[in-house]
DNA sequence: GGACATACTTACATTTTTTATAGTATCCTA
DNA sequence: TAGGATACTATAAAAAATGTAAGTATGTCC
């Protein structure tokens, strides 16, 4: 995360792909070994920190908070925050983020095809 | 690319994740800079090597080559090989991956959505 | 014999992402 | 006064992904 540097050929190829491949856009948005789950989590409604936290109990706080905060940017979803003590905050996901449920939906169900496609096939890696 | 470490959080956290979230095991599968965009290219038919490489002329070899090797292992693509010389690949979707095409065309609207909807809204990141 | 084409592979370097560990601020309760 | 709850942040280190540059094999053409 922290921040991608703008001189190496990664960025720039990015760059470019992702200017006419919106499908590539879009992965570069939800890429990230947490992103999705956490939209997944937030398709039912709002959460707070913690909940998230206990829902994905093995990410770090600095992970979920660099996630939320990336999806954040990205207006993915919104951040409400209550001046209580102690603090609350919750996250939703915006209108452009619940049109994201759909296809994690079906992202899941190929999962699941392709998971039986494999055993039949007798593939064991599963990266 | 090269080999994940067994032994490490990372390694843990993916597997717990992949194994009850198949969206999330989907997404390690078709996670990284090129694996979409080469459905993608795959998705009119089979192609060759150097096809391929003429169609994304900032990959490397040595990527588009780590890349097909890791679509193949998870039987997205099949590669087929002709005793030519010079030597003649061809790339194709499997049944599999040609399920892939619909969701990617769908990441693909979703992607153009989200390019109006920050713009709209003032948004100046892109990744 | 030497250059060309194709589809790679290898060793190494750099960049990006993820994890580990500890700390901050605030108010409430015991 | 100490400890708890909540939602973070800072710094460093480990791991993973990507890029650079060069090399391999094989037969055809000149």
């Amino acid at each position: 995360m922290s921040r991608i540097k703008e001189t190496s050929t990664n960025f720039a190829n990015r760059q470019a792909l992702a200017d006419n491949c919106s499908e590539v856009y879009a992965s570069n948005i939800l890429g990230g070994q947490w992103a999705i789950v956490i939209c997944s989590c937030l398709a039912t409604g709002k959460l707070r920190f913690g909940e998230l936290k206990r829902l994905l109990p093995n990410i770090t706080e600095r992970m979920l908070s660099l996630q939320l905060r990336k999806l954040e940017d990205h207006k993915i979803i919104s951040r409400s925050v209550y001046a209580e003590v102690p603090p609350r905050v919750e996250y939703e996901l915006t209108d452009i983020g619940y049109e994201l449920v759909p296809i994690i939906k079906q992202l899941e169900q190929w999962g699941e095809m392709h998971k039986q496609y494999v055993k039949k096939n007798d593939c064991d890696n599963v990266f």
